[in-house]
DNA sequence: TCTTGACTTGGAGTCGACTCCAGGTGATAC
DNA sequence: GTATCACCTGGAGTCGACTCCAAGTCAAGA
């Protein structure tokens, strides 16, 4: 799959993908005999996950040192959930936060509800 | 209420509080006599409610706009629904989005999970 | 053969949101 | 009275994460 497919399918401007390439987010991807990127099963895995992530807020260092971690082999499996679990618990009290702000945003549609409603009232009234 | 002590009881840097208030976040503050800012009861309330909204992510100039209609008074009242009802949308899924990312996190951390305890099973066999 | 169009690279530019800095003022402590 | 300290201002700098650009390569179609 060629880049501005991948691009389109999942979404990501090719740019993005050329650069987290080369700062290293993804490992090189594999080539045809003129150059060009051509994204195989696996790699496309790794940009939906990076994608994923990104969406979720984690930042492109911690990928890449987890990425990092994952070319590294088997032996850094115990580093690699530490660092997940960090982030899990950080991604937790996020989605925490912003459930409160959603609550509140709740509360005030609903105040500005009912004084939208009250001055409809009176307009009525005022008929 | 000086702004060492907003910054230090809300936890928001001096800077970034006279930075809301410079491009119109915040309305101007209250000033003693010799020009340092006080806060009143309300210019906290500010405070809090756009930390709030920017800790979920909403972006400044949106909050820009908000306030704005708030310092327009009481006819503004159906847009700021509005544009709250559009930014509690946005967030909504954000928070959904970033629910998914979790449970792949803790997918994820259980597979290592299970990879790490076979592992020791097997070191254990080997000793 | 020549043009078109998608790809390549390295490097520069942009954007949002702060964050820092230099130079200045005014109240308080010694 | 002068040193200290917290505050003030406008403007510049930084940081993360892209995004854009110029110049070049290559395969395929007219």
């Amino acid at each position: 799959m060629k880049i501005a497919e991948v691009s389109e399918h999942h979404n990501i401007s090719s740019d993005t993908l050329r650069y987290y390439e080369r700062i290293g987010l993804i490992p090189p991807v594999t080539r045809n005999e003129s150059g060009i990127r051509d994204y195989s099963e696996l790699d496309i895995r790794r940009v939906e996950f990076i994608k994923c992530m990104r969406a979720a807020g984690l930042p492109i260092e911690t990928l890449i040192e987890y990425m990092a971690l994952v070319q590294q082999g088997d032996d850094t499996a115990q580093d690699r959930q530490t660092l997940l679990k960090e982030q899990r618990s950080l991604l937790a009290s996020r989605i925490a936060e912003m459930q409160k702000t959603l609550e509140l945003l709740d509360y005030k549609i609903s105040v500005y509800e009912k004084a939208l409603l009250g001055k409809e009232k009176q307009i009525i009234q005022n008929e």
